[in-house]
RNA sequence: GGCGGCAUACCCAAGUGGUAAGGGAGCGGUCUGCAAAACCGUUAUUCACCGGUUCAAAUCCGGUUGCCGCCUCCA
């Protein structure tokens, strides 16, 4: 079985075959920079980094590319509001955005051009419209208009009929526009905004264009992803769509694909609601691989519920796994020697299997249209019989064939992770990055609490037990929990 | 008003015609001074409801109810 992709514009799960053998071209709508990205913003740069490592994993050339819309109407008013020009705004939450998906382990597209950039190959484009008579402007100096009606194919990505939206209630009425529904190409400037020459005048891109522009210059006539979120359906991509074949007469997108939307608490995530979380934030108490494995655990259709719970769960799920591979690191050390597979199948048959098993498993569930969820089931059962494995060992140390497949393993788990952006840190780092971070909430201090474990040491060496449980008491109302093993005494955060 | 999506155990969540993955939580057990962690066992004769198609349906079709999204900037 082949990779099968949801496609929005067909509305089904279809085989994926790229224009060209072997290359694939993805493009997927960027940021507009006005402001600090949130957690849906997250979800889709995850959704979408994950796609980009599978296709590559699978062995395909892909071209990425992610674009900046770096100048718009919401860009320039807080250029105003801030005092400054809309060029310092763009280039802040730039920043602010590489930082993000940095720390988001997100890889960087092939290219990230901006939308000023590409101000000439826009300008080109509605010259092509106009020249066609698809574009028209209703007055020398006006706004430059698509004009939807000229374009017999215009709804059919998000399934809408021209007359049934022209029927509904909320469409803006503007004079200037022949049909209600056409949008604009070509923004002319009022005095003292940002604005470039055209030949209608001086102005400024519409949104829709940049992005057919920008695709036809890095990719080239047709693609063969185009993503984003699913509210850019329309109009944005029913424009872009619009605009590029109206251009140059070739399908534009060989597959649309489009991720669900996070919620809060089972409602919207809306600045109105005030529940609107910026990705800086959440990392301030959620580890970024903790965020990833909440994003992937549902498929990236499907809306997300963003809830203390749901995190809390991917934290756990993700300590769990990362608790197991370095009980592997500490107690199988690599050992001498060839064993034949007999030889590791015989120490634990089941292990054996999930370990063999584990490819295929992996590469159905992600062919399944990027079944994330599912892969990470089939992970999480391998991590089960790794450590029980483990644990019939007691504390001794494994040896020989045992040792062997115990490393066979994790790092086929670790090697599958990968393909998702997960489990790439070294057990032991994670761990400590995630106490860390967690210990924020307790108001405690590693030292305070090494303090009370050295204390509770004493008690337990005077044989008080009352002493030492009350100080694990008082450590666990703050939420420290401690864990006795032979080799002292763990802590571990659990609020 | 138009278009679309979803409904699986206490919670999260796969499964898309062949007899309910996985995770969390709970309960019982092993371990422990007692715990915690970990492991073992256990938790849906059933997939919102009602009909239909089929040898076979959570999966397909029709209807009902409930929730949600888009149609306006939006990931």
């Amino acid at each position: 079985m082949s990779l099968q992709v949801f496609n929005t514009l067909s509305k089904t799960k279809e085989s994926f075959t790229p224009l060209e053998p072997g290359k694939v071209k993805l493009y997927v709508c960027g940021v507009t920079v006005y402001d600090y990205c949130h957690i849906g913003h997250a979800r889709s740069v995850i959704v979408f980094d994950v796609i980009y490592r599978y296709l590559k994993h699978l062995g395909y050339e892909t071209t990425y590319v992610r674009n900046f819309t770096d100048i718009d109407d919401k860009i320039i008013r807080r250029a105003n509001e801030e005092n400054t020009d809309y060029r310092a705004v763009a280039d802040k939450y730039i920043h602010a955005f590489r930082d993000d998906m940095e720390a988001l382990d997100v890889l960087p597209p092939t290219m990230e051009p901006l939308a000023t950039e590409n101000i000439h190959e826009m300008i080109e484009l509605i010259r092509i419209l106009m020249e066609k008579g698809i574009a028209y402007q209703p007055a020398p100096g006006a706004d430059v208009y698509f004009a939807v009606e000229r374009f017999a194919d215009y709804g059919k990505l998000s399934g809408r009929m021209l007359d049934d939206m022209v029927a509904g209630a909320r469409v803006e009425v503007d004079a200037n526009k022949h049909n209600p529904l056409d949008f604009v190409l070509w923004k002319a400037s009022k005095p003292g905004e940002p604005a470039w020459e055209s030949p209608w005048g001086p102005g400024r891109p519409g949104w829709h264009i940049e992005c057919s522009a920008m695709c036809n210059r890095y990719l080239g006539t047709t693609l063969d992803i185009h993503g984003g979120g699913k509210d850019l359906v329309f109009p944005h991509h029913e424009n872009e769509k619009a605009q590029s074949e109206a251009a140059f007469e070739t399908p534009f997108v060989r597959y649309w694909l489009h991720n669900g939307f996070v919620n809060i608490n089972n409602e919207k995530m809306s600045k109105s609601l005030g529940n609107f979380f910026t990705i800086k934030d959440v990392l301030r108490q959620i580890h970024p691989e903790a965020l990833r494995l909440f994003v992937l655990s549902k498929h990236y259709r499907s809306p997300v519920d963003f809830t203390d719970e749901t995190i809390a769960e991917a934290e756990r799920g993700l300590e769990k796994l990362y608790t197991t591979l370095a009980a592997v690191m500490e107690r199988a050390p690599e050992p001498q020697g060839d064993f034949p597979e007999k030889a590791l199948q015989g120490q634990d048959k089941e292990l054996y299997e999930a370990v063999e098993s584990l490819p295929q498993a992996f590469h159905e569930a992600m062919d399944n249209d990027f079944n994330t969820a599912q892969a990470i089931g089939h992970m999480f059962a391998l991590q089960r019989h790794l450590q029980r494995f483990l644990d019939r060992f007691g504390r001794k140390k494994l040896k020989g064939a045992a040792a062997r497949l115990a490393l066979k393993g994790s790092s086929s788990l670790q090697q599958h992770a990968a393909v998702v952006g997960l489990l790439g840190r070294d057990p032991q780092v994670f761990l400590a990055e995630h106490r860390t971070l967690k210990l924020k909430s307790t108001g405690l201090t590693a030292q305070d609490i090494e303090q009370s474990i050295e204390r509770r040491k004493q008690a337990r060496e005077e044989k008080n037990f009352a002493e030492a449980d009350r100080i694990r008491d008082e450590l666990e109302q703050k939420g420290v929990q401690l864990e006795d093993s032979p080799d002292g005494t763990r802590w571990r955060v659990i609020v």
